[in-house]
RNA sequence: GGGUAGUUACCAGAGUGGCCAAAUGGGGCAGACUGUAAAUCUGCUGGCUUCGCCUUCGGUGGUUCGAAUCCAUCACUACCCA
């Protein structure tokens, strides 16, 4: 994996650059929509390329280890092939899943003992086997396995969490480099920052993860209860200290007004689940603002979804035709939703990249904010 | 023509003397959702000048301190027998 710098935003630290994959090419700043178990929610891998123009897909380990398995992963020659998406993808490590399934595990410093939210059955994760799992599932950027420290963690909590995180790193990584790719094409690991709401334990974590020299690096553990404002605050200190020549993933994050913040601030890639989840629960972001499409104010609506939309959904549907699916739990509005809120996402940071090419980024930017937040 | 069962809020359907503005489900309205245990979850859903008041349980008239609940009668519906 490479990346490059292209263009650095002249007031911010935006920027726009270029990942080179061994499965093609990623321009950032890039939104990768979330397909957890091995699938984009409702979306189907041609929509996800033709109208949605994602270059890169998320998967998890934690779901597909439970299920397909890994021995169905590797007799399908890894996940690409097995889903069929020929551009890079990513997997998560299933360090949100020990933060998200936290009454149904335990944390150890061996790892993590899971129980199984599909049959209750009892596995452990360690740094070591996620790492030999996403070998198996192989994915292009792999992630170390981390805990996600809650939002509302104490100092102490968090340290000590951040530290574990830390040594689980160490672990992950001495066991990513005494293992090769299983299918032929390269892989790279991304270690991830933690450290809670806490600045000094950001500095620490960001410097400890630096110091790996990884291919690139994430930011964990935020957007998960702390206020929007600390948030960015924590971006804007660990940026300060990860290398500017590697790409930046903030887990996680978010809204679109999230998403352009932390580019403004220098991160390059993101996920997020609110774009397909939002939508099959009927919320459409458009660059003037969100619909919630089951409100009865659309039913008689017949302009199009989002005339300026990125997508083709956008056009050939009214939002009373779509308020009527929607109402009527008609599965083609899941789909439609989930299309559109991804081709918006990614219309959202193609026009973030173009505007820091062309050197505009901050007045469109500060344009782009009270709008996105509206609620039409 | 005779018999039986029934008629409850937008719909379906509990409730059979006071704790009933009335269970539950559906529908409707609104909100939430940030590295997906999420096509999910949470509220509200007779009216009002909302610590209270008013109007509702097919219609009318009774019994009772008190009726969706008991009685009479009328109307309608379903099924059964002719």
């Amino acid at each position: 994996m490479q990346f490059k710098v292209e263009h650095t935003d002249i007031r911010s630290n935006a920027r726009a650059g270029i990942i080179t994959t061994d499965h093609g090419t990623i321009h950032t700043p890039i939104f990768m929509p979330v397909g957890t178990g091995g699938s984009v929610k409702g979306v189907h891998q041609t929509e996800l390329i033709n109208d949605i123009q994602a270059e890169i897909i998320l998967g998890n380990t934690y779901h597909l280890y439970l299920r397909p398995g890994i021995d169905i992963l590797e007799k399908a020659g890894g996940l690409h092939k097995f889903n069929g998406f020929d551009r890079p993808m990513l997997t998560d490590s299933g360090g949100f899943q020990v933060f998200s399934l936290a009454e149904n595990r335990k944390l150890k410093e061996e790892g993590a003992v899971f129980r199984s939210h599909i049959d209750g059955s009892k596995h452990l994760f360690t740094p070591e086997n996620v790492m030999d799992i996403q070998r198996s599932i192989g994915a292009d950027i792999i992630m170390a396995f981390d805990e996600c420290t809650p939002g509302d963690a104490d100092y102490a909590y968090a340290k000590k969490s951040m530290e574990l995180t830390h040594r689980w790193l160490d672990r992950c990584v001495k066991r990513f480099d005494e293992t090769e790719p299983k299918y032929g094409y390269s892989q790279a690991l991304f270690p991830i920052v933690q450290g809670c709401t806490f600045t000094d334990l950001r500095k620490v974590s960001a410097e400890y993860i630096a110091s790996k020299n990884a291919e690139g690096n994430a930011i964990g553990g935020l957007a998960v209860g702390e206020p929007t404002e600390v948030m960015y605050e924590m971006i804007e200190v660990v940026n300060e200290i990860l290398p500017k020549d590697k790409p930046r993933y903030l887990m996680g994050v978010g809204t679109p007004v999230n998403i352009l913040e932390a580019i403004e601030r220098g991160v390059d890639m993101f996920d997020c689940v609110m774009p397909t989840r939002n939508g099959r629960n009927g919320m459409i972001f458009t660059r003037n603002g969100t619909m919630n499409m089951r409100n009865k104010k659309w039913f008689d609506d017949f302009s199009p979804i989002d005339a300026e939309g990125a997508s083709f959904v956008d056009k050939i549907y009214s939002k009373a035709y779509l308020r009527h699916l929607m109402v009527s739990q008609e599965l083609l509005a899941l789909q439609i939703c989930s299309i559109h809120n991804l081709a918006f996402y990614l219309w959202l940071v193609k026009e973030a990249r173009k505007h820091i090419i062309e050197g505009d980024f901050s007045s469109w930017k500060a344009g782009m904010i009270p709008v996105l937040s509206q609620r039409l």
